[in-house]
DNA sequence: CTCATGTATTAGGTTAGACTAATTTTGTAT
DNA sequence: ATACAAAATTAGTCTAACCTAATACATGAG
């Protein structure tokens, strides 16, 4: 069954969300989608319909089987289109987000594993997210930098906010996937940290940052 | 302003249509796009509305500058979406028209040109017809003129016979490069025509004449 | 000239997906 | 336990893009 440009869209920030949080709220989609509460709660009704989802109020709305499968399908062919953008167009990271908002919906049988052979089959997308294949998204260990300990370090292997403000930023602070972040102090009151960026001057960051930036640490 | 996939599909619709019909009647739009005219003529008033067309019931749909402009950035990105699935993808050239329809659509500054450049500037798609691009349609010389049937006209492109007898009669008859030529009618014994150069006095002409001149038609 | 047919137009209706403005339910702080 | 605020829900409205059915207009064959 034909899924529109909207379901794909519900389907997908729902995944996401729950990767997040222990319950997909209905306020949490509407924030996510930046769409009024009364228009999520109709589409999740939609959904529930088309048993893409399980819902009621206390317990969130629940993807099914056959609604993780969805999901997964258009986080691939936006990272697939990402890594397109990105390598063979020449875009910059930070700009591939809404091109590949509107590429995740193009629908052939034969085009996600086309692009994916023709990019050589990558693992991650400009950003460090893995890309999910055979309908299981790759699990890798990874940490919030907000998680560390003083002294502690890791590689820079994703960013969970792929804003531009804040991908502009990290350019500002020369940082990218792979750079080393050492903890060298951490500030109670706000938690605020000072960190080392490849071994470079300490700079402070908030822990908004620090909360949105993902560490392979082993 | 940003114009719908609805709006965009008429407009290419109406372009197409243009190439071949000496006017663009609500039915032929309605036919090639498979919608009811009813509902084609809420639309036309919308892109009248927008300035995007004129229209009325005698004349029939015409193309503004700007809605020939965003017809032919339309064509643009499906041809050259078009060459990608085929020379990157490696899609038959019979399979790539409906994902085209779909890419066509994806809106973003760069992305056109970028493409382009990928794919080396291409001049013309799979199926071998030409990209637009400056917002122009490239014509060639596609057709010799013993091709034509009665009642067809084109104008002149190049000549492949370029002795000096054979120039000498051309101009004898009053034809260069852009002379108008209509078919008035053709003998079936030797394939002679009789044409109108430029809608004057109709001329008789040999085959081995006509095998000569290449013809823009469209 | 007239009427049959094809083309254009109007009127009214449907669906998807959004919205605003109540209202109800739930959770939390006092 | 109360009361307030946040979250969920309902009711009603809107727009884009389609539809069907009825009607008007144009045209060409007899
Ligand atoms: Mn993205
Ligand atoms: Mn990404
Ligand atoms: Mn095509
Ligand atoms: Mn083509």
């Amino acid at each position: 069954m034909k899924k529109t440009y909207s379901e794909e869209n519900y389907l997908k920030a729902i995944y996401h969300i729950s990767k997040n949080e222990n319950k997909v709220s209905l306020k949490a989609i509407a924030d996510s989608l930046e769409n009024n509460p009364a228009s999520v709660i109709d589409m999740l009704r939609k959904l529930k319909e088309k048993q893409l989802i399980t819902y009621d109020k206390t317990q969130g709305a629940i993807l099914t089987a056959s609604g993780e499968t969805v999901a997964l399908d258009i986080i691939r062919k936006h990272r697939l289109w990402e890594v397109f953008l990105v390598e063979k167009l020449h875009y910059d990271w930070a700009e591939v987000h809404p091109i590949a908002e509107q590429l995740e919906h193009i629908h052939d049988d034969q085009l996600a594993k086309r692009l994916d052979d023709f990019l050589g089959n990558p693992a991650f997308d400009p950003h460090g997210d893995p890309i999910p294949a055979n309908g299981k998204m790759p699990v890798y260990a990874n940490k919030r930098l907000s998680e560390l300990e003083i002294s502690q370090s890791g590689k820079v292997g994703s960013v969970r906010d792929t804003s531009t403000p804040f991908l502009k930023y990290l350019k500002q602070l020369n940082l990218g996937l792979g750079s080393k972040i050492e903890v060298l102090d951490k500030l109670d009151f706000d938690q605020s940290m000072i960190i080392a960026i490849d071994g470079s001057e300490p700079r402070t960051v908030s822990s908004k940052m620090t909360d949105n930036i993902l560490l392979i640490t082993e």
